[in-house]
DNA sequence: CTGAAAGCGCTTACAG
DNA sequence: CTGAAAGCGCTTACAG
């Protein structure tokens, strides 16, 4: 059987095209009894209207965007963007909304698929991951008037609607924790430059070392992936007066990190200590577990998908805090062994 | 400046409506100086044809869905879909292809996902993940008509498209390889019974083993989870003849593996030798490295995009089939320790 | 409460 | 080679 349109189920009703869509959209027009027969009809008929037509009249595309701007290799391996989808999923598929994924290389192709899925009319708005300092794709949203939630923050959105979680405060509660081990000299492998997040984390955490009079800490850029980490971690604890601690920007490295201490045959924690911000399952298989900075992604993910769709409807959206990441200590760190 | 619609463009050239829908689709009926100056002003215009309009007309709604029925902590966990992912992505957009993406809890709810999707037309074809045996969405799939590709195999397709790498081939690799450095108790560490791959390597595993005289091996199941692949692992090792070298069915079940080895004091690869199905960028981040059976899954996406995108435009598609993994050594296997 | 009609923005035969 | 028109499947004022 064909795909059954709003015209056969007005025909098998008995009713008309607009009768059929007042009861299935639930808008006055139609009396109750009427609605419930043509609500059967329909059901049973499994009819489901076209986006396309509903797009085409009702100027909705019932349907939001995500551009993913990472390499193919570091998307697969770090689980934040899938947790992060599955929140929004979870939340957008509750409103029967589609998600559009792109897959970008930079910026500019980002930019692109915006204007190109908004004069498509194929997205009602769109997230923003990664936000930089200075972003040029904050100016080319306000621009298009295209809807959107920039996941990250705190300041740099432009006046975009956001989410953002408290990265300073998190790292500050790091830090204290591991001075209060005793450690003096702690290592940070940070995200990529740029990020507004990294740079948030970097000053956080030179302020808290400077505060606490650990006056050894220092932060490696990193690109992010576990290569980059394992050879930012070989560094540091290669150098004349190694860190005790180290602070990883995200699982991945940590584990990588892990890996070195082993292989040049550092004991963690009792050479090393060793934390990790995002606490995905992974942190838990390694062995020791590590010590991680733990937030509920899933539930970040659908905070900024009803934002988002509260910002479609045209509700007037500011910059939302979420929650802050917690320390969740596990058996990478312990005070450092004497020297 | 509102989204320009294709009258705004045609004004703007002194031209009908249909000549700039012919000139924008490379269709006959307009001079090439006609078209390159409607090109032109379209282009500078900023115009983009709305899809919901195109869909309305053509009967194509450009875009393809991957409904993904695995709960959230697997998903993120898991480097393989995101690496699918890209690699469909990659070869949809570059034909302009949306990709929309869901993600289900069970079966019944995917087959309500496909039901849906092409009944309001946002679809013009769907992928299919973790091909079971007896698999209801194969017949639900071809009672709707809407073009798939079955990801996985090979058979029990029901007849749609499908590519499938030779899971059987590779997992023989693996044991005559394992039994050359001596090996005589092996144990695989299997995914989920049901799914068709678990069921292929299962049958291919034991038959190897059979062949090669080892009779001490024995698969355990599980649910690919971390947790579970420690699980089974403790199991497996606290048993009075330990195996010598396992495989597990995916890699986060092998890191797991490789850090419960640890916590009970086994050396990897000296008293446990380890090999981990799907060679992602983790498998290089552990010490030691594990041996993997490594494959492009990117690649493999691209494959199954560009059978769908085939079988969409009404090619016939069978069964098609790609590389097969293949066994990528590092410091995780070894002979094992005389006993 | 219900029906007939216009309109959304395209594509595509169909005349000129 | 070009223009005018119908039609895709909905939604939504507008009359009855």
């Amino acid at each position: 059987m064909k795909r059954p349109t709003i015209a056969d189920v007005a025909q098998r009703a008995g009713v008309s095209k607009g009768a059929v869509s007042y009861a299935l959209n639930g808008q006055p027009g139609v009396s109750e009894a009427t609605r419930q027969r043509i609500i059967a009809i329909a059901r049973e008929m499994g009819f489901n209207p076209s986006s396309a037509a509903r797009a085409l009249s009702g100027a909705s595309a019932n349907a939001v965007g995500l551009a993913l701007c990472r390499p193919a290799r570091t998307l697969g391996i770090e689980p934040f963007f899938m947790e992060l989808i599955s929140g929004l999923e979870g939340e957008l598929s509750a409103r029967s909304y589609g998600l559009m994924l792109q897959v970008v290389s930079d910026q500019e192709t980002e930019i692109a698929v915006y204007r190109r899925w908004w004069g498509e009319r194929r997205v009602d708005g769109v997230f923003v991951c990664d936000l930089r300092i200075d972003d040029r794709r904050v100016s080319a949203l306000k621009e298009l008037a295209l809807p959107a939630v920039v996941i990250g923050g705190p300041g740099h959105t432009g006046g975009l609607a956001s989410v953002w979680s408290d990265d300073a405060g998190a790292i500050v509660e790091v830090v204290e924790y591991l001075a209060a081990l005793g450690h003096r000299r702690i290592a940070r492998v940070g995200g990529l430059n740029g990020l507004l997040h990294t740079e948030t984390r970097s000053e956080a955490f030179e302020a808290a070392c400077r505060r606490l009079g650990l006056d050894q800490c220092v932060t490696v850029p990193s690109d992010f992936t576990g290569e980059d980490g394992a050879r930012a971690t070989r560094r540091l604890l290669s150098s004349g007066r190694r860190p005790t601690a180290a602070i990883y920007d995200n699982d991945v490295m940590a584990i990588a990190g892990l890996a070195v201490a082993q292989e040049m045959g550092l004991a963690v924690p009792g050479d090393l200590s060793i934390v990790a911000w995002d606490d995905s399952p992974l942190c838990k298989l390694v062995h020791p577990p590590l010590t991680a900075l733990s937030r509920d992604i899933p539930a970040y993910g659908a905070h900024a998908a009803r934002l988002l769709l509260a910002a479609i409807e045209g509700q007037p959206i500011g910059a939302a805090q979420d929650q802050t990441a917690h320390l969740t200590p596990r058996g990478s760190t312990a005070p450092p062994r004497r020297a």
